[in-house]
DNA sequence: CAGGCAAGGTAACGACCGTTACCAAACAAG
DNA sequence: CTTGTTTGGTAACGGTCGTTACCTTGCCTG
């Protein structure tokens, strides 16, 4: 009765490939709205192909998530807690930041934990925690480290690091989420993270000016 | 035959209530995953309730969103735009904005426009332009004058509203959305607003220090 | 080569959904 | 009271969906 977790030892590219047509229709459609036949339809096969590999419908979209999530809310990581300038090491997080936002995975998570929060809290919440939450809580921690030297002041950390991450989403990200507007290039989102950095940093520095 | 725009001058009270009851479900299991049945089980009468004020499905979702957005979005609007003080007006447009996203209404809509965007185009489009954007763009007028003032520098107001507005959202607004935390009393968003104006205000400030 | 076994395709089942045809009740007009 | 009309409830229809029973195919083993 192969009912759990099916042989997830073996490396099959049939699965990568169902994983990878299923990700794009949920994306493109959302759960609810997305039938097996339209994977299917995608990645050929037949619909014995996704019963076999992954039980069900959720046991599908929970392997999206949480293959797709491992991967790209890495990337939201910074990378070298113990940066020397404190600019640098903002820029550099806040492009991290922005370029995984935009990414066409992480948009489609996003769209779909949105409004599959009450089907699957769990899943919604541990992206989250490992996303958005993980690196607020890094930064968080950058900006302690900028606080103890002296080069800034602020009364709560977690909280200008929220401030933070919410100028980097800005007005694009949920211009994106919407379908308004395609992500913005690198140069755009260049921009961008450096203005946010700039308001960031001359509002939460100490002494001097630039 | 009567296929548009059934009879809207007459202020049916029964209208209310099929608007209420479908508001309701739509928000918190999504368009796809709502069926007319539900809607009818919360509201009472029948299905032929709703089709012959609505149309179809696709009507009644039309009209949420129309007559919801209508009344919650122009909460978000500034009503003086020429606020003496600087710092006054960002802290009410603050609590204004946030209050309005943190309203269930908006919340439900907001979720639902993630994910149907493809489906209703047009309805995303609107709920955007009259709701954050406009938003942002009376916040960047806001942000103009007081530059011409001289009380701040800023390289692109409108742009600087932009991370105004997104440090409101921030990660409560996230969390919020998806179902991971409850919305902030008036306490915690008082706060919250009073910590983004800071940073935003000694980040744009010309001249002194606090 | 023969036999068993796993894998995959086909087609069907039962449930549900949006929509509508049909009918009964309520009501207005004469 | 009678008749025509409008409103609302019932039930059914066509379609789709998730899921599975059944069967064919090809491969591995002896």
């Amino acid at each position: 009765m192969p009912v759990v977790a099916a042989k997830s030892g073996r490396p099959s590219s049939r699965r990568e490939i169902l994983l990878q047509a299923a990700a794009e229709v949920f994306f493109e459609q959302g759960y609810a709205a997305t039938s097996i036949d339209a994977i299917i339809e995608r990645a050929g096969g037949s619909k014995r192909n996704i019963y076999s590999e992954f039980g069900n419908k959720e046991g599908l979209f929970s392997a999206i998530v949480t293959e797709n999530a491992d991967r790209v809310l890495s990337t939201l990581a910074i990378e070298e807690i113990e940066g020397h300038d404190l600019r640098e090491t903002l820029t550099a997080f806040g492009q991290h930041l922005m370029s995984g936002y935009m990414s066409p995975t992480l948009i489609g998570i996003y769209r779909m934990a949105v409004t599959e929060a009450n089907r699957f809290p769990d899943l919604v919440r541990s992206f989250y925690d490992e996303g958005p939450g993980r690196a607020t809580s890094q930064l968080a921690q950058v900006i302690e480290l900028a606080k103890e030297r002296g080069e800034i002041r602020a009364d709560d950390c977690q909280r200008a690091a929220g401030h933070f991450v919410g100028m980097i989403r800005d007005n694009l990200h949920l211009q994106v989420i919407l379908g308004l507007r395609r992500p913005p290039s690198d140069k755009e989102m260049r921009a961008a993270v450096a203005s946010a950095v700039e308001l960031f940093l001359n509002g939460v520095r100490s002494g001097r000016r630039k």
